[in-house]
DNA sequence: CAGTATCCTAGGAGATACTG
DNA sequence: CAGTATCTCCTAGGATACTG
């Protein structure tokens, strides 16, 4: 809970993120839930596993999952300012299917391998 | 089982297939996987309910699938030809999340419309 | 019937630079 | 720190026409 989040937290080869065979909203909502998970995360947090997102696309995808009742955006009147970034019950709730979703993708990522070598011989 | 495809198969308003909340593969796959999970189809039959999408398209979408296991593609030696797409264990098992997820969009269904509301309205 | 072959377009996403 | 503002690019996907 609330550690640091890893700048390679989605490059492990062998994450079933890597080949995405389900896709969470836009390219970058399913990570983004995963980040969220533990609680609250500022913007500037979210850019260090998020590293390959521009500030642009990163916001853009912020106030999506915003608007689609998701997340909660919360700026704190401060000097420099913080915003922090949380979960809403629904946006928690996603993370049910998602779990299904990489379960499966783990447990039959040998077979997708396979699947792909046997088609290239022929 | 065995029924032919309905042309409005993918367009009932209140299915949760219509927002999408979810991708399994490209935009046709998840669609592709409800069509065959009854059985074997032809070309010509999953244009039916995919009447949206076309044949360049249809191919390329079952050549994808093909290449990574989820169907396979058996040509009958006839005239006027005959070819047939039917799953593999593979990418029938791929139901088993593409069900959670359904299931959690028809559940959160209201939650979402009234999430884009509220956004909407402030 | 079961596809190819061409051409074309929208928009998701990236690069880069700037700001309250 | 937490974003905007521009500009650009790529490619998934569509329109249309043709074929073994």
């Amino acid at each position: 809970m609330r550690e640091p989040l890893r700048r390679d937290m989605f490059e492990d080869p062998d994450c079933s993120s890597q080949l995405q065979p389900f896709r969470f909203g836009d390219k970058w909502s399913g990570r983004m839930l995963r980040c969220l998970e533990d609680g609250p995360r500022r913007f500037s947090e979210l850019r260090v596993p998020l590293h390959r997102v521009t500030p642009k696309v990163l916001t853009e995808t912020l106030r999506a999952m915003e608007r689609n009742g998701s997340l909660t955006r919360t700026a704190y009147d401060e000097n420099p300012p913080r915003v922090e970034y949380g979960l809403t019950a629904l946006g928690r709730s996603v993370l049910g299917p998602m779990d299904a979703a990489c379960e499966w993708a783990r447990a039959h990522l040998p077979e997708l391998a396979e699947a792909r070598d046997a088609y290239e011989r022929g």
